[in-house]
DNA sequence: GCACGCGGTTCGTATATGCGGACAAGGAGG
DNA sequence: CCTCCTTGTCCGCATATACGAACCGCGTGC
């Protein structure tokens, strides 16, 4: 592990994350690296325009940051399809959707669409949950046998809520018992007050991503369950179909 | 200027941007380090996430670039909400519509919304053109006087086609004219065969940032022209109002 | 008004990093 | 089949980087 670099590294993730102006200090003791050895790593950043330094000498994050991620993002032509699809969506069904993939244990949320019904945000693109604690997450473990899982969980399912599915074998029968129904659901694993639905994005067969929609409780109605699931279900065969076509891929997954 | 640091965000840059796979001695070549200085850094870059290995030994950008620029533009709430005025926009011209801001001279383009006309790509978001061969550019140099455009270029504008504009007191004169109009036009100045329209955003009275629509020349259709420059100054308006409200700021800025 | 705490900057030294060269492995071409 | 070339890995030495301590400037509270 190179010093510098994972320093740098850990700098970046700091700004992005946070959002908040920092000080010198605050990196100096969020990340444990010595005042003296940030000054020039700080400087070089700013220069690059990754950070920027306001009037009373805080830094921020810049558009070097943004311009990096866009650049990542925009190698991916199908991502501007998927938007599509998921707006189409939410159009339909009236709640936030969601596009993501597995990484490693984690669902990462690669693209969002909001609802016209403003609630407050969940997840942001970008953002990784675990997956067991997730519909999307449930849809990109449903291949999985239970012997995989415990590979990819070798320690306990950390709860994120109370209601959070913590037993490997539990997840495993549930998710049998969903691939069969062809649609995976959560009911407030991973957030208090919300329950999704999600179904998988296939290519050569395989689950390579999934899409999912969150519902507020107390918006939630019963009856048109079978309805979100057919409107997630005309979403991800369109976009199986491309991504079948154009052969796209992303990161460790596609 | 601290020399690992530098390295580190020119190896990300380098991937981000091409796309492509690359091997150990193409990063040496292409940005002058040492192979044996790279390996520690890409292998940690590895470790991150911001690279990976595919079996053949290349290195690809990986997802934790996603999640940094990501999270970064997470930070601005509004930019959902620009988005879903340049989508308006975009329904009813029927043309592909952008965002962007000034930075040192050029347009960071931030966010757009393909025409369900396909056409080729233009520009994606992240991506930078000098600001003087842009409608969006020229918007957002528009009250900038002569003096102030030869300190922003102080060498002559590079001409980005044959049409663009490399004269700074012909700019400067277009640009007076163009903000009495209040509109700022270009023909085939960026791309060839390209024409666009852009009305800038303001805040406080100080243009910030700047929406735009591109429209191929065959498809232009000169009586159609104040509809779209409408059109683009209701989404402004409505854009500037929120940023009026969020007091949101974007890199250098907003 | 003074002392203290806090944040940023500077500096000399110890050391981790960077470098070139040597080496191994694989492929292409004769 | 052998040779040459290319690429990735390893190694020891020179050096740029990192670290802690001391210093400076400022604001706060006593």
């Amino acid at each position: 592990m190179h010093q510098p670099t994972k320093r740098v590294l850990e700098i970046l993730e700091a700004v992005a994350r946070d959002g908040e102006d920092k000080r010198l200090v605050d990196f100096s003791r969020e990340l444990g690296i010595p005042k003296s050895t940030l000054l020039p790593i700080l400087q070089t950043l700013c220069r690059y325009r990754y950070l920027l330094q306001t009037e009373s000498g805080q830094y921020r994050a810049d558009t070097a940051l943004f311009s990096l991620g866009a650049a990542f993002a925009g190698n991916f032509p199908t991502l501007d399809f998927v938007r599509k699809q998921l707006e189409k969506a939410v159009e339909q069904i009236g709640e936030t959707c969601y596009f993501g993939v597995l990484e490693k244990g984690d669902v990462l949320y690669i693209e969002k669409v909001d609802s016209p019904q403003p609630l407050r945000i969940l997840v942001e693109p970008g953002r990784r949950l675990p997956a067991y604690a997730t519909a999307i997450g449930k849809a990109l473990l449903s291949e999985r046998s239970e012997g995989e899982l415990r590979r990819i969980y070798p320690e306990d399912l950390a709860p994120v809520t109370e209601k959070t599915v913590t037993d490997i074998r539990t997840l495993a029968a549930q998710l049998m018992q969903s691939l069969q129904k062809g649609y995976f659901c959560e009911i407030e694993e991973s957030t208090a007050h919300i329950r999704c639905f999600a179904v998988p994005i296939r290519k050569g067969g395989r689950v390579i991503a999934a899409i999912s929609v969150a519902i507020p409780i107390f918006r939630f109605e019963e009856e048109k369950e079978s309805f979100y699931i057919e409107t997630l279900q005309n979403a991800a065969a369109e976009i199986s179909r491309i991504i079948e076509e154009t052969d796209a891929h992303f990161g460790t997954i596609f």
